[in-house]
DNA sequence: TATTGTTATACTCTATAACTATA
DNA sequence: TATAGTTATAGAGTATAACAATA
């Protein structure tokens, strides 16, 4: 009996306190759900990023918001979010136009072929959903909803 | 009855499908913890990030270690870990060590100064975790570390 | 004066490719 | 040949400071 000889595989590090920590738990599990989304545009020949999905649908639902109004619902800067715009635009799926009652801002909305891709993109993010939530009952995941919502209210916003 | 007037403050964002998708909590909880431990270091007067602290921990618990193994323990590329290493050194909080049976490895070790200092940072790590803590019981804690690692597990790695 | 969007600049995190030293 | 660490380079995300246009 007893295992064989066994090559010098990885080691399996210590980990020490780090797997205790619900910060470094939290980290790891975003960290692989990021990669999972990324994995599914992938496949599908799809480019976008969970930043610029969460983008898309503020702007599909409050159609002509300012770039301050966007930048605060983001909680970016608003110089952080020039240039992701400027390449969303570039891509043709949303358009800056000159706000009709505020010379200073611009009222921005998707371009048809926007909206038709965040339809698509949509179902994509669906799927993704699906599979980070393939080994949790559906009360599992409304529970990890809500105390990740707990944990949100309880954090100190610098 | 009625509400007063109300100044058109911020008018409340449609946020669509997104609070229900939990890859949008997830990430919104995770910036929101990010943003309470370095509010805790600020405020401490130290200067330290989540991914540091982790590495400080790796190195403490593994002495001795290479930069590809703690690379590969991190989850990114060597050439990615070299300035971080950099910097970490050029604090005096760990050195690169010749390895004595391996000439093509550095042997990663804490300084004295950085045990000292990872005693220190590890109870403002405490203080923090007990802050993102502070909305949720012991058992619903030991739920929500359970349930991200499940999260986690499901994720496909690219 | 204050606000909005932009630009210039800087720092960090991330990766790929190519180089050097060593195995 | 293969591996470890480094460098050069590039892209994205983040910020601050200063500027022009507008309110």
């Amino acid at each position: 009996m007893g295992r064989p000889p066994a090559k010098p595989t990885s080691p399996k590090l210590d980990r020490g306190v780090l797997p205790t920590l619900l910060g470094y738990v939290l980290r790891r599990a975003q960290s692989a759900v990021f990669a999972d989304f990324a994995a599914t545009f992938q496949t599908a020949g799809a480019a976008l990023t969970p930043g610029e999905f969460g983008l898309l649908v503020l702007v599909a639902r409050n159609t002509g918001l300012s770039q301050m109004a966007l930048a605060r619902a983001l909680g970016i800067d608003r110089s952080t979010l020039v240039p992701i715009l400027d390449r969303l635009q570039a891509r043709g799926l949303l358009v800056r136009r000159r706000s009709p009652t505020d010379g200073r801002t611009h009222a921005l909305a998707l371009t048809p072929s926007g909206d038709k891709a965040l339809v698509r993109f949509t179902g994509l993010v669906r799927a993704h959903e699906r599979r980070i939530g393939s080994r949790l009952s559906t009360a599992e995941t409304r529970t990890l909803i809500g105390l990740l919502e707990k944990v949100r209210s309880g954090a100190r916003s610098l």
